[in-house]
DNA sequence: TAGTGGTCTAGACCACCAT
DNA sequence: TGGTGGTCTAGACCACTAT
């Protein structure tokens, strides 16, 4: 529209919407204000609400919205900056690494972390449940993965299971040396449990930050935590304060 | 369906096929094959075109899947696993750093950046494009803003614009001492300028790449480099080989 | 109970690719 | 030109939250 374009190939309607919108919210929005509701939107734009909403997902995909069941949509605050930087030689558990234990299981790991872990598809592990909040807000689940072999000496006596079960096993874990790690991040979809304990739907967007840590040439432990890809941004190196946010976003109109 | 759950709260349908999908693929399908197309896959599952298609979306935002308008729609194979670790006090342009320097412009920052690089939002900056392959395919596109003031003996000479004036931008980079860099990652979509050089739609997933070079407690550049999040998984830490498609995804049957 | 976002349908047309 | 995925519509009903 606006613009004299020509357009060749005409820009998708919910492409346009999406930016329009986006500016709308730099303009005239302030952050936690609520939207008007859906339908609302789509009559006042003249398109259906499908298209509506297919704009919307994408600024939700950027952290510019929240929406919620039977609440409504609000305009997000910015990302949440996020400190995963590698403590090289260090295990996780340490004290205040952000990160609350909140069960433990023992079996069987999936596929794909028993390759990591370079064990037997059918090894039984120890399947720790971590939760990392901040300001207040859970922002990341994880599992972390730990091969009775690594902790030899963990006894059944300490807990059977729970909380302190898992606090068990990281005790048993700083025992040992640590002399590496290796990590990687990607794109993933919640699973119905890291869902529910992040406070989103099955199928939410989530970065998936898989952890090997090495011991003597070897995996002694893997971790995979899965962080809403929504409401944060995983910081790097020295100084964690990164600043990207798209724009000020704290402007208010009418 | 499988489980004799009662459901107190049924599954969506989307979710379902999704897993269903999921495991015909990792059972039947190999990679690169192509599968029925989306009309067909919705009357063989009973459902809505748009619903076949909400499960299709999730498995191509999980790596899975790889959708070309016009063609139809593959098996993917794994995320190709490319090292972004921070060799620290190592400018971009070295030798073989996998990137390819494609453009040059000189303009004002976008805001976010100019606030990153601590400079007035008019000022202008060098701004060189870059992409990066990997196996013959484009996996990231970077801008890579630089401050005149960081390079003060850059000549206009060298070269107006272009890849050659790419090049000269990196030259004169590579002169400076480098204290260290931060780095930050973070989903956002592809804008419609870095999802041509992707060879994706605009609005694609990518993991965006934030990098702030840091001499004397002074930015001296900023690059944000877009990964297509369907392909990628971005590495850190030592040995950059961490494996962690889901499964072994190499069968064939049907 | 009223209002919100989430799911689903059964169509239609368009843009792109191969032939 | 025929077949593919991409966009869009105008409805309907459901699940959840607040009152």
């Amino acid at each position: 529209m606006g613009t004299t374009q020509l357009e060749t190939v005409p820009e998708p309607k919910y492409w346009h919407l999406k930016t329009v919108l986006g500016e709308a919210l730099d303009s005239d929005f302030a952050v936690g204000e609520v939207l008007p509701n859906e339908r609302d939107l789509a009559a006042r734009f003249g398109v259906a609400r499908a298209t509506l909403r297919q704009a919307l997902e994408q600024l939700e995909l950027e952290g510019r919205l929240q929406r919620r069941r039977g609440v409504g949509t609000t305009v997000a605050p910015p990302r949440v900056g996020v400190d995963v930087s590698t403590t090289q030689h260090e295990w996780p558990g340490t004290v205040r690494d952000a990160w609350q234990p909140v069960d433990c299981a023992t079996a069987p790991a999936p596929a794909a972390v028993a390759r990591l872990l370079e064990t037997a598809a059918d090894e039984e592990v120890h399947t720790v449940r971590r939760v990392r909040s901040t300001h207040g807000q859970s922002v990341a689940a994880e599992l972390l993965y730990v091969p009775s072999s690594s902790v030899p000496e963990l006894s059944a006596i300490d807990a059977p299971e729970g909380p302190a079960r898992a606090r068990a096993v990281l005790r048993e874990l700083q025992r040992l040396g640590l002399d590496g790690q290796d990590r990687a991040v990607e794109l993933g979809s919640a699973r119905a449990d890291d869902a529910r304990e992040l406070d989103r739907l099955p199928g939410a967007p989530v970065l998936v930050v898989t952890t090997r840590y090495v011991v003597a040439g070897r995996s002694a432990a893997v971790s995979v935590a899965t962080y809403r890809a929504d409401t944060c941004r995983l910081t790097f190196g020295d100084s964690g304060d990164l600043e990207i946010s798209e724009e000020p976003q704290e402007r208010r109109a009418s």
